[in-house]
DNA sequence: GGGAGAATAGTACGATCGTTCGTTTTGGCA
DNA sequence: TGCCAAAACGAACGATCGTACTATTCTCCC
């Protein structure tokens, strides 16, 4: 609860924003030390290797993610007010201003989406959460007589998943100054479709 | 033309497959040249530096991508059946069974996507040219009057590619065993709506 | 304020990284 | 067949990787 805690946070922190950077295998111990002002053993003192201070940063991630984007999405009423400010929040967070690499997750993704061990286990855990929770809201939607009755929760969160994904990538990678109102309008599509109002 | 552009071309081969599994910055040339049978400076010797390599491996990809996708897609008839080729070639170039990591593009996007150089510059010339394409396929779909006259190509094809981008994520790092019926829906949904029917 | 235990520093290890260099093998042409 | 350039090898470079180990410094409680 201590110094020992602290000082890890403050690792971790660090580790965060520079795992978003080079990703998490590009993270190393060296940099992350100088970054930190620490030696290496003194990090590395603070975990057990590699692997754990991966997996360490993701809990971080996410915890980080549930405060930006999951807390306040609940905090506005059930239904489709909570799906439209899950989804600002969740735009937000891919911003350089909040990671200075983008979203920590979809870098890890590509990462690790095909080598097995418990940073991949996390990393499926918590994406899992999310597509969980995202599914979850619809279906709220759909209760409050917000969505239609016979929307498939699971398929309208891959859906709003690929028009973030879509956001990430034109934004960053590509560079495109107009990939925000696009995706702003791809999610009201998917809001005017769900809401089973006929398109005009 | 001879002997030095053949083992070239073994050794991009090679090194396209581990970079699609490891990473562009996880492809190392130690375990390429024991991938390929060669010693380090064998393979090196073809290539300036790391970096030039990875552009190479980026052409490489790009070359099989207009192989395997492209040009299947050209080949199909304007507008509607085009569209429908490219998507489904597209979302097989993702499958492991061509590459063994998934789309090499999706993998360097988060690796390249903020740092600076030759390689995100290659990479970015690759992904708009594909966006180019895709848009003018739209827009040629519009001519062929398949597509409504109001559409905007380049939203379109912001869309289709997060409903790609969706699909790599969910069947390959979420093993979503219905992630294509699902990516195939949206896209159904895409073309329904881009068409200018009335949903249903 | 001194002593116990946590926290950090320091040093070193073997391995591998990208890169360079000189040597040897190979292939194609006269 | 002999030769020359191309191609691959083999060894080594300094740097850094993750990981151990011991030693030193700090923190907190009695």
């Amino acid at each position: 609860m201590t110094k020992g805690q602290d000082t890890r946070a403050t690792i971790l922190e660090h580790a965060l924003a520079l795992s978003s950077r080079f990703g998490l295998e590009g993270l190393t111990i060296g940099t992350l030390a100088s970054e930190v002002g620490m030696t290496k053993s003194g990090v590395y003192a603070h975990f057990d290797s590699k692997e754990a201070l991966q997996v360490a940063v993701l809990d971080t991630a996410r915890d980080r993610f549930v405060e930006l984007v999951v807390a306040p999405g609940l905090r506005a009423p059930r239904g489709e007010p909570r799906v439209r400010e899950l989804f600002e929040r969740w735009v937000a967070w891919g911003e350089r201003t909040v990671l200075p690499g983008g979203c920590p997750f979809v870098a890890a993704a590509s990462e690790f989406d095909d080598r097995p061990g418990s940073v991949r286990d996390t990393l499926v855990a918590h994406q899992r959460d999310w597509v969980g929770m995202l599914a979850s809201t619809a279906a709220d939607a759909v209760a409050e007589g917000h969505f239609r009755a016979d929307l498939d929760p699971r398929t309208w969160a891959q859906e709003l998943f690929g028009v973030v994904l879509a956001y990430y990538h034109f934004a960053h990678l590509l560079c495109m100054p107009d990939a925000g109102a696009r995706a702003r309008q791809a999610f009201e599509r998917l809001m005017t479709d769900a809401s089973g109002v006929l398109a005009t």
